[in-house]
DNA sequence: CTGAAAGCGCTTACAG
DNA sequence: CTGAAAGCGCTTACAG
């Protein structure tokens, strides 16, 4: 059943032909007579032969693999791009590395370093919190190599990126607080620098902008990492301001869940105090009590996107097109669930 | 910055030495003379040379790559896996390619196919739910690979594996119940197949034994994919039974997130009326209401192992030593909460 | 201690 | 339409 040891001489032996001839056929080449053609390609099959990759890569310099860099493990939304990426990927005849940068710039720097050594033909990446600078990511391109960003992209890089509409999706749940009712609206928000997190922020304002609700920069609470402990604590910290409000929106259904859990220890009703929306649909979002209105982020959609717009870009570069370097937007879908 | 385009030769001719030369220092030989060695070492490291490695597989078979095969996407338990065995090989200078059976038989055995073509080093593997066959498995062993099996393992295939106690952490958890009183304790079991699944039932059992409390079969029902649903219509069946019972050990901690919400649903108390433990120790189990007692699996640390115990076995093979084809045990914890 | 040469398994420009 | 030959970037047995 093993094709392990057969080689592209074996193949040529047993039926009598050259390697270039065997080759040519595998290859797609058209200089080839038919009957030869179905000669080898039924032998092929018969035998389950497969070229050796790491020989061809020599010849060809097309590794057939591509890497995918991930911000955080364990993490619903980007388990599920990687679950669309390796989809997609397991059904051409490609392989998928994968890494993780922690969130680290230096380790996504070491990540892209080892990955072009390896000669991967395309590094698909959401940058980092931490990354200010994007030298490593423009390696990539001077090297040749295509480029794809998702999820936390920089907007000067010129390469295709999958995203979703942040600042759209934003807007619909700040929007979806106004019809609950609401008009003084808190927004914990994610770090300043990333563009996820800046667009959440600026469909926050459109929302209110759109309904002529005053922009109060006072609702505004900072939660870096996005995590329980910090909307915990930006609560508390709401609370002990005095201040009034009766919704919030937060940029992640784990700083929503923080914030949750501090308003129930204070008695503070929800939705009828303060009605909440999340961002992300992780799937506890639906399990809490109460359960969190939120953002659905079709990652493992945007993950097959991601690998498609691969295939095309590298077939645009084979035909010496010029790259498209489109921006794929993907729909959101919000999500009302107990919380609002 | 880039290192791509320096070969061997390069840093040859620079250097005034043959390729042979600079190639055994790389490689450690020890017939180099020590200053040629350091000017070598010096030169290589100032301009980040590192050998190809498709070149070098050509002629070494050693590639360099470990291949990790997942039964499930988005499962914490497996993304720990995944976390553990990423950081211990980004330590090191292997790379890792990931794929998911996605519990198919088939998918399986085409990635087997897939990876073995690529000339991985090694295989690991969470045997899929539908396998009962294992010629895929052992023709990993029969190309020479090394093959570690984890969690969902196969006795009968001798090789190294890494796996939770899963009847000793079943037996706790049992244990657990009973020491809060319970004496009718169901147990919602997993398919009749995968080794977890039995030794979890057989963990159930002895804890029973142990304090003798009589098994009564009639109180073991059937998860086989340790979802929601399942544990839910479980529930449902019990209920409409009109059995008595005051505890419940889950396969998962889905199955006891579903049970629960049919208790719920019919006003039955937890713990009151009935406490329940999971399995697992999924993210969301700490945050449902109420939360639930589970058994915490250190996935993270299970990786990390899978990838110590490919490096031990590689070096016991390279050194013509046998196999040791040992089974690490990794210890779980009981971590009690709302629910029991 | 150093290096010339063969060869790993492919692909492709070229000759016929 | 077919095939001999060169070469991708390495490593290693061998000679000196």
């Amino acid at each position: 059943m093993s094709s392990q040891n057969l080689k592209l001489s074996d193949i040529a032996e047993a039926l009598g032909l050259s390697k270039t001839t065997v080759s040519k056929v595998l290859n797609g080449y058209s200089d080839v007579n038919a009957l030869t053609r179905k000669k080898v390609l039924d032998y092929v099959n018969k035998v389950d032969y497969k070229p050796n990759s790491q020989a061809s890569f020599l010849r060809t310099k097309e590794s057939k693999t591509v890497a995918l860099i991930l911000p955080q493990f364990n993490h619903e939304f980007f388990n599920s791009i990687f679950e669309g990426v390796l989809k997609n990927v397991q059904k051409s005849d490609y392989t998928l590395f994968v890494g993780c940068s922690n969130e680290s710039s230096e380790t996504e720097k070491e990540l892209i370093a080892h990955y072009l050594r390896l000669n991967v033909e395309a590094i698909f990446i959401s940058i980092s919190q931490e990354t200010t600078s994007f030298e490593a990511l423009k390696s990539i391109q001077e090297n040749e190599k295509i480029l794809v960003l998702f999820d936390k992209i920089e907007k000067t890089i010129l390469c295709p990126k999958v995203v979703i509409e942040d600042r759209k999706a934003a807007f619909s749940a700040t929007e979806h607080l106004i019809k609950q009712g609401c008009r003084q609206i808190l927004h914990f928000r994610g770090a300043y620098l990333p563009q996820i997190s800046v667009d959440r922020y600026l469909g926050y304002r459109d929302a209110l902008e759109a309904y002529q609700i005053p922009f109060d920069k006072s609702q505004v609470f900072l939660c870096e990492y996005g995590n329980e402990k910090e909307g915990y604590y930006a609560a508390k910290k709401v609370i002990e301001s005095g201040m009034k409000f009766d919704g919030l929106f937060a940029i992640t259904d784990l700083t929503a869940l923080g914030a949750i859990q501090y308003f129930k220890l204070n008695k503070i009703k929800i939705p009828e105090d303060v009605a909440v929306v999340g961002f992300g649909n992780w799937k506890l979002s639906s399990f809490t009590f109460p359960s969190i209105t939120t953002i659905n982020q079709p990652g493992v959609q945007m993950g097959e996107k991601i690998f498609e717009v691969f295939l095309k870009e590298k077939k645009a570069k084979k035909e010496g097109l010029n790259p498209e370097n489109e921006t794929i937007k993907i729909p959101s879908q919000l999500i009302v669930r107990e919380s609002s």
